[in-house]
This record gives structure tokens, sequence and C-alpha cells, in this order.
DNA sequence: CCGATATGATACAAGTATGTCTCACTTAAT
DNA sequence: ATTAAGTGAGACATACTTGTATCATATCGG
């Protein structure tokens, strides 16, 4: 088994990703001094391990990507039907703020990397996928453009970062609550 | 009728506040000198009408907020009920992307102005009653939080704003989405 | 244990944004 | 037409951030 890192270097990684990604959510303009103070290392080191700041800003979300990936890699095959799925999204998802935070603040800097359009592309195309899925299965109104699904699913999440940053909610009843809403919305029916 | 400004000056500010708006939403780190040229006036004087950024930038956010504040000025004396009001909200303010979409990306810095906590607050307050109102005539299902409501409106709002970024589709039909979306959901009722 | 490698501290260069100031010139107000 | 005020251009000081380089020291891997 061969570590091409050394343990120092992965220690100042790790504690340069935790601080950048505390920083940066805290203020996307943080400077480096600032992120690797914080991180316990000296400047010096943080452009040993990223050549520059965006390198560091990259690794960070590509990181976030594969936080949330892992979250969500069970799910294809534990969900019962489209819906079961879309549910189990909000419910591993709605408890990663900091990632979500991070993604959504930083997505100006980020998205012309073509690693991360490519990711990005590529969970686009999946929940379209699954999207059209539940359509077909007649889990979703096929009135409402797919696109609009998506995007909806996207404004959840961001409604329930919202909902968590305000007050003591605990994640599994906000993703609850997401997850009610998308199926039936809040008004009652007549 | 006095008038406190000189037309010059009028002509200056309300072209630089323009240009923020467009050159600060295209980049939130945009420089005076930027924003400054693209409004086709000198950057001495942008310095004249604005002591510092942060000035510019309240400027133009509380700007925003009138313009909002005016496209929902009718709706109170126009609705037929609670759930009308939020269909009309979806109806005026989802056009307003350029607005949305500044007061969303720079949040972060003007929410520690006392003038914008209390514009905000006052937003808050007035969803939150418009809210309850609905629960009690019975239009909104009570077992929602009302935060959640609230910020669920929010959600809605920034995903009408992804789907206007996105693709060729009109204002008028992303509210009506977002308003169907509010009141039953995507899912196939059964 | 010992060689290789990462680190911290620090100095340094370069670039850039902010904010102030001045002055000649243009435009508005009456 | 005359006065008052705003403007553009540019110089200037200041501060800050990025990124590079060096060197003694500490730590890791084998």
């Amino acid at each position: 088994m061969i570590n091409r890192l050394d343990a120092r270097a992965k220690r100042s990684q790790k504690a340069l990703m935790k601080a950048g990604m505390e920083k940066l959510n805290e203020n996307p303009e943080a400077t480096l001094s600032d992120i690797a103070s914080h991180a316990g290392v000296g400047r010096a080191t943080l452009y040993r391990q990223y050549e520059t700041r965006e390198k560091l800003i990259l690794a960070i979300a590509i990181d976030c990507f594969d936080i949330i990936d892992e979250a969500t890699a069970s799910i294809e095959g534990k969900a019962r039907n489209a819906l079961d799925a879309i549910r189990m999204m909000f419910e591993h998802i709605t408890p990663l703020t900091r990632e979500f935070q991070f993604l959504m603040n930083l997505e100006r800097v980020i998205k012309n990397d073509p690693q991360i359009a490519s990711i990005n592309k590529k969970h686009r195309t999946q929940m379209i996928d699954l999207v059209e899925y539940a359509k077909k299965k007649g889990e979703v109104d096929k009135a409402y453009p797919t696109s609009w699904i998506v995007n909806l699913i996207e404004g959840l999440f961001y409604a329930g970062w919202v909902q968590l940053q305000q007050e003591g909610s605990n994640p599994e009843e906000v993703a609850g609550l997401a997850f009610k809403t998308f199926c039936q919305g809040v008004a009652i029916q007549r």
C-alpha cells in the first residue's frame, strides 16, 4: 500500500480544508492568512499544499461533492420507488448544511473549472433521469416541466438550509417538511 | 418643490446604481473602478456620491427593496384571500430577477446594517402575519410551522430565479409553477 | 537511527483596491 | 450671463493580498 503523502502533509491538508470550509462559509473573501492561521499551520504550508487560492477552493468543493455522493450512494439500492428516492435525498442531504452552503456561496468561483462542470452535469443528469422516471411511473405530475421539478428540489434544499440556520429545528424534521411539501404543497385541499 | 440634488448628481447616482447592480451581480467583488467606468462616470465621482464601497452597495440594496415594495404594494387591496395574496406575490416578485439576485448575493455584506436589518425584519413580520392569517382562514395547513412556510416561499423564489436563468421560460409561467407547487406540490395524489 | 521531507517563520516583490486631494473644465440653476 | 456646483482626469499615499524564496528546525519513514 503506497502512501503518496507524508503524514504531516496529510494533516496539513485536512486542517486546511476544514479551516477553509469554515472561514469561507463565514466570508467568501476570507484571506489565505486567515485560513492558514485558523487551521493552525503557516501560510507557506498552505501554498505548499495548494498552488493558489482557487486550487484550495476547488479541493474543498470537490470534497463537498464527495461527501454528498457518499451520503446518497445508498439510496439507489434501498429506495422502493422514485418518490422514496427523492424522500431519501432530502433525508440525507439536508443535514449537510456546511457542504451545501459552501457549494452555493462559491458556485460562481468554481463553476468555470472543467472538473466541477463535469460533476455538476453528472448530478443534473441524474436528477433529470430520476424525475422523468418518477413521471413515467405516475408518481410525479407530468404537467410540470422536468427542469422545474429539479430546480424545485434545489429550492427546497435552500429553504431547508435557511430553516436550519434560523432555529433549533433538526435536520430530520426539516427534511420531512421539505419532502411533504414537495409531494402535496402546503395549502388545504378542497 | 425643493430639489436637493443637482441634475448632474442625480444622473450620476442613477448610472452608478444601475452599473453597480449589473457589475456586482456579475461578480460581487467587482471593483469600484469597474463600476464607475461601466457607468460612464469617473471614479472620483463615485466617491463623491457614495463615501465608501459599502455605502454604494447599501444604496442599491435599499433601492431593490423599494422596487419590491412597490411591486407588491397593490396586493393588499386586490387579493381576494390570503392564498390569492401569496399567488400575487409570486406573480409580482418573480420577474424581479436582478433585484432578487442582488439581495441574495450581497446579503452577507449588507445584513449588518441597521437600516437593512429593519427592512428585513419588517418583511419577515409581514410574511409571518400573512401565513398565520392564511392558516387561520383554513387556506394553509396548520401542520406546517409558520417559519417553514415563510422559508419555503423564499426557496420557491430561488427555484424560480434559477429556472429563469436557465431557459427561455417567462416569469408569468414560472410564477404560476411556483404557486401551484406551493399549493399542491408535484406528486400525484392517490 | 538517519536521511528525506515537511514545516514555521520571515523577508520580499509585485500587483491592486481603497480612499483623498487637486485643478481645469463643463454644466446646471436662476 | 453669472455664479455655484458637479465632473473627469490623474497623482498620491496606504494598506492589503497574493505568491515566491530561504533556512533553521521538527518530524516522518524505513
